[in-house]
DNA sequence: CTTGCATCCTCTAGTGGCTAGAGGATCAAG
DNA sequence: CTTGATCCTCTAGCCACTAGAGGATGCAAG
């Protein structure tokens, strides 16, 4: 495998360019070897690193919990109880985010439901917005 | 009504002082007068309009949205298709979101399942973040 | 060999919607 | 009179990027 410069490893993991350089800054890629004329280069460890890093962001979790779950794939006999605790807590926080926006999408809907197209003055959005006693739910 | 501080509209509203003042900053909230010892000062107006701002925010809408709104609840004779427009794609936008969110959660939810305590190395949720392939959705 | 375009480099600043903190003035209760 | 709460302005920070300036280099076609 020829070392691959910084825009093929972006076609290869689906992250952009400035995102790579951006996460080299932060310190979450490692800083790569360089070329005689400066340019970056990378090898397989660093397409798998940042494939890791791309899927994980996908599903949600934060660059904080990314570092420490690569930290933990780099050492594979330490026990897995971090990995699935952080795992865990994503998966509640994920789930009251889909609660709460649940309770949004059902107020919005109603809301729009009763919009006749007439004027401003009898618009129901307008006047849901003005006054919460109009909302199902009040823990928005 | 007596002239409110800006401590006491944010108690009548709920919304934080300094939240207040970069509404002020951004234009979404007018200027106030002020007292001699220029001190903001704030009447039912102004609760009113903070009030329909902090229950659109809870609703999610973004603040160029909520200019839009506000700008036709000041005139109630206007046709209402905008104020409806702008809430139907906000409708959608949230639909979207809970979709993309649900994916993820089965994802989260299936990775956190199979990963029995043992070690690093045979973690199912490193496992499934290092290869894209073991996911049930390809799009996300 | 030249032309020209794609890609690369660094650096700074902007996004949204606040939040935190410094450093100081003023108010209201006891 | 003192003390603690509230107010003022101003700057900087949060997250995870994204955009753009201004310039150097690489690569393929003519």
């Amino acid at each position: 495998m020829p070392p691959l410069t910084i825009g093929k490893l972006a076609q290869a993991t689906d992250v952009k360019v400035p995102t790579i350089r951006f996460y080299e800054q932060i310190g979450l890629m490692p800083v790569p070897d360089r070329t005689e004329s400066d340019r970056r280069t990378y090898g397989d460890d660093a397409v798998r690193r940042l494939r890791f890093i791309r899927h994980a962001r996908q599903l949600g979790f934060e660059i904080k919990d990314i570092e420490a779950l690569l930290g933990l794939a780099d050492r594979p006999e330490t026990p897995c109880d971090d990995a699935d605790r952080i795992a865990r807590t994503h998966l509640e926080i994920v789930d009251g985010k889909i609660a709460q926006l649940s309770r949004l999408r059902d107020e919005l809907a109603r809301m729009v439901a009763c919009c006749g197209t007439g004027t401003v003055g009898d618009c129901r959005v307008i006047e849901v917005l003005s006054d919460h006693e109009h909302c199902e739910h009040a823990n928005h």
